[in-house]
DNA sequence: TTGAAAGCGCTAACAA
DNA sequence: TTGTTAGCGCTTTCAA
């Protein structure tokens, strides 16, 4: 039983009111070509007076594709994904895609596969923006384009997945590259876990390798606040004398800042810090993180664009795509002590 | 064109499969009773054997309800939200629907009005954990269930609305009383202009009278991290002399953080400091807020389960719930200086 | 450039 | 307890 008392209009009572048939207003509604002005006008009429409303439901099921595309995000509680979502919408909506957001952490949660609920839906197309356990992404059937460095990028799935991502093993250079520039030689990465994580590490180790220094990582495992203060922890105590902190990301790195703060160090003037994402956090007045932008409005938009051609042709080759990033520099980093 | 070459079995290879009718196996899917268990086995074999998924947009079509609710979070920079979802979902996924999230600043900045998308979802419900322009819900002829204090609970949508929240006015007044126990007699608030932060003032300002002392409050706009510095700021510049601070939520007392290192002032020593949310941010080990936790899961689970109720019948008398909370004292509050 | 008509996969009477 | 049968509102050939 229907909520309301007036059914909503259909395209047949559009059709009628505007005096055509049922396959006009269909036509006029996906603004197809070699529609006549008058017509076309009559039928824009007729929708704006009825304030018609067209039913996914139905056009899902004649057209057999759902015009919605499934976002699976990490964790809602790290807030870099917000950027990525704006500039994921900023290319669906025009398109007239719908994303629907998901939380692995949340999904993960309610017992079943991540991924189970988008195709419960039946969405047209996956945007993968968190690390999956191997196989989940078996028989999906779906296009699928993962956003940002994750390793399942390549294999699993058995077929072309796009990949777009900022160049992370880029923006861990960039990050030890500074540190060093400003004169520190002992630094030292706090490594998190995961795509991006795995690929900052790298960009710190080669970093310091080619500055002819000896690379120090602790952590590894998760990338939480709590994990960056336990890593910082460890490190502190097996290297007291280190003077700058590279983090995986910026949760991370206000974990870290936790820890020199109980030894009585002081950011930036005994060390440095530098973070990962740029994200909100790292922007407070209080916290004024040095990180690593990974521009993921321009990751998000691109990310789109590439399964809006992937929807086009199927079969292309898989692509592959790494965008550039930069450092913003703020409060948390200056030339080590002297 | 499909992108998959085999077609998804539809429920009509589940009945031949099973031996049986396409209603019994619509029967068995949403388990009826009456169905015999000879029945009923065979048919969760097929579905099985099958990897059967059920087309939500026939099923939608057909019934006139998408078992979708929509969701309207205000911002997902800030992180308050995460636990409110997961509450509601809680509720939501046994019960069969789905939760579509959108989130009010990027729908605003998409140009069309932020409950739109869901009508154009033909959403079920909507669920709003947001402030909103008046008018936005006239005609939205779905039931709405209001999560937190906002002020449109009982007026606008001309219709019966429920709301749950968090009794944020109780909020205030235990962050308050919390410090006036410490000793502090001169107590500022940081305000912020929403729903919840209207409450969350006027707790303030009851505590400080029922304790004879004069609120000082300053703000009243935005409720972001730059506000609470703006706001923390003129705060300390008209009375420098406060030793309590009782901010609108988390992001704005991180904000007076700021404002209080700059002028050399530590805290707690000096002045202490209480947020509202207890988010993530709060329990950050380098912020330590005492915080006053709205237990968002619960607000969450009751709202869904409200809604259920509404669902159910759609004319009862609202309801309007109010959830008791307390505060998580952490190290950002301690005795004035002496 | 437009219209007619046949489904898309499911639900929900109604019959049996 | 189970099967039959109309649709739900739209898309999409195919003809006109």
């Amino acid at each position: 039983m229907p909520t309301d008392a007036t059914p909503r209009p259909t395209i047949y009572d559009v059709a009628q009111r505007a005096g055509v048939s049922k396959s006009l207003v269909s036509l006029v509604l996906r603004d197809a070509p070699h529609v006549s002005e008058a017509r076309r006008d009559a039928v824009l009429a007729a929708i704006d007076e009825l304030g018609y409303r067209p039913s996914r439901a139905a056009s899902a099921l004649a057209s057999q594709r759902t015009r919605t595309v499934g976002v699976l995000i990490d964790d809602f509680h790290n807030p870099w994904f917000v950027e990525l979502l704006a500039g994921l919408r900023s290319v669906l909506d025009p398109a007239g895609y719908t994303a629907s957001v998901a939380d692995l952490a949340l999904e993960t949660a309610s017992g079943r596969k991540p991924v189970d609920g988008f195709l419960a839906q039946h969405v047209d197309a996956i945007v993968i923006a968190a690390d999956l356990a191997p196989g989940t992404l078996e028989r999906v059937g779906v296009p699928i384009v993962v956003a940002g460095l994750r390793e399942l990028g390549a294999r699993d799935a058995g077929r072309a997945v796009d990949v777009v991502a900022g160049d992370d093993e880029l923006g861990g250079r960039l990050a030890t590259e500074h540190l060093l520039r400003l004169g520190h030689t002992r630094v030292a990465h706090l490594a998190g876990h995961s795509g991006p994580g795995d690929a900052r590490r790298r960009g710190y180790e080669s970093a310091m390798l080619a500055a002819g220094l000896e690379p120090i990582t602790t952590g590894g495992g998760a990338t939480t606040e709590a994990a960056g203060y336990s890593a910082a922890c460890a490190l502190l105590e097996a290297h007291p004398h280190v003077t700058g902190i590279v983090a995986a990301n910026d949760v991370m790195a206000v974990g870290a800042l936790a820890a020199l703060r109980e030894r009585g160090l002081s950011v930036p003037a005994d060390v440095s810090v530098v973070g990962h994402d740029d994200s909100p956090l790292a922007a407070y007045r209080y916290l004024a993180l040095t990180s690593v932008d990974g521009h993921s409005a321009d990751v998000g938009a691109a990310a789109a664009r590439a399964l809006l051609r992937r929807l086009d042709s199927p079969d292309a080759p898989a692509h592959r795509e790494l965008l550039a990033l930069d450092l913003v520099v703020r409060g948390s980093t200056a030339p080590p002590p002297t």
